[in-house]
DNA sequence: TATTGTTATACTCTATAACTATA
DNA sequence: TATAGTTATAGAGTATAACAATA
């Protein structure tokens, strides 16, 4: 970590690069293995909606929107098209008329089952050079993010 | 997906969320501080096209290929950009006479400096939970990926 | 007035495939 | 034949702004 100007510690811009390198590379890897999306066509972005929503369901669309750090506008149109594919249902909350309550359907968490198992892949060879304790590690730092 | 004794096995899927949230909060962030994209008008995929060759420069185009891990096309596309706007220039090699090197012009690397500084902050809000230790923890991980 | 969610719009980012030129 | 790079094309992903409905 270097020291700027300012006499402040500077966070090193390299991680940011490094962390657009690791996601490309997900996202190359599933494609590779494209058979595995080409179920539903839900394609990288709609897999992580899709896994996001498993992880935290029932939820808000607003929840979604936080986990995964997008605009409303766009979370509102991936989940339509989830809708679309019968793989999410929604239901409005009796308690405040404007919440869409989402939940997977049994497709839907069938479909997860299949993701995550893609996922957990392309990770396992992507994160080949980390030994377990360091896997480990990487997960503990992103989740105190 | 194997799995062993210990359950140790197995790359947690959540790491993939947590990298795509990551670098989500990271575009979010640049984008809010729009000006110093706006300069140039250089988009974050520029922004981090620009840091990445000030990184490896002088480099022939394949080298940011694998650097970026996009694919060639891409990166043509985005060099051109750079090229259109007077921060990247381009020579052929005396050695090989499909290769382009290229390098960044006086302007490219002022870009870069307000860029590097641009993304620091960013780094530095959203690293912010992390101390210095985990932050260069984490460098470290994701460099040996 | 504030919050939840939708729609309209425009733009950026991306990969695939076919191509040229050089080795 | 193989590699470096370009172009054409189509599609996926994204944010902003304006909107409706509920609180």
């Amino acid at each position: 970590m270097s020291t700027n100007s300012k006499g402040t510690d500077a966070v090193d811009v390299e991680i940011a690069r490094l962390i657009d390198r690791l996601m490309r590379r997900i996202h190359a890897t599933l494609n590779a293995n494209a058979p595995v999306f080409d179920v539903h066509r839900i394609g990288p972005a709609g897999g992580i909606l899709l896994l996001t929503l498993a992880d935290i369901a029932p939820a808000r669309l607003q929840d979604v929107v936080v986990q995964m750090a997008r605009d409303k506008s766009q979370i509102t149109r991936g989940i339509q098209a989830l809708e679309r594919k019968g793989l999410v249902e929604r239901a409005s909350s009796p308690e405040d008329g404007r919440v869409a309550l989402l939940t997977l359907t049994a497709e839907g968490q069938t479909t997860v089952a299949t993701l995550q198992r893609a996922v957990a892949d392309a990770l396992n060879d992507i994160l080949a050079p980390l030994n377990g304790d360091q896997q480990r590690q990487l997960k503990t730092l992103l989740s105190l993010i």
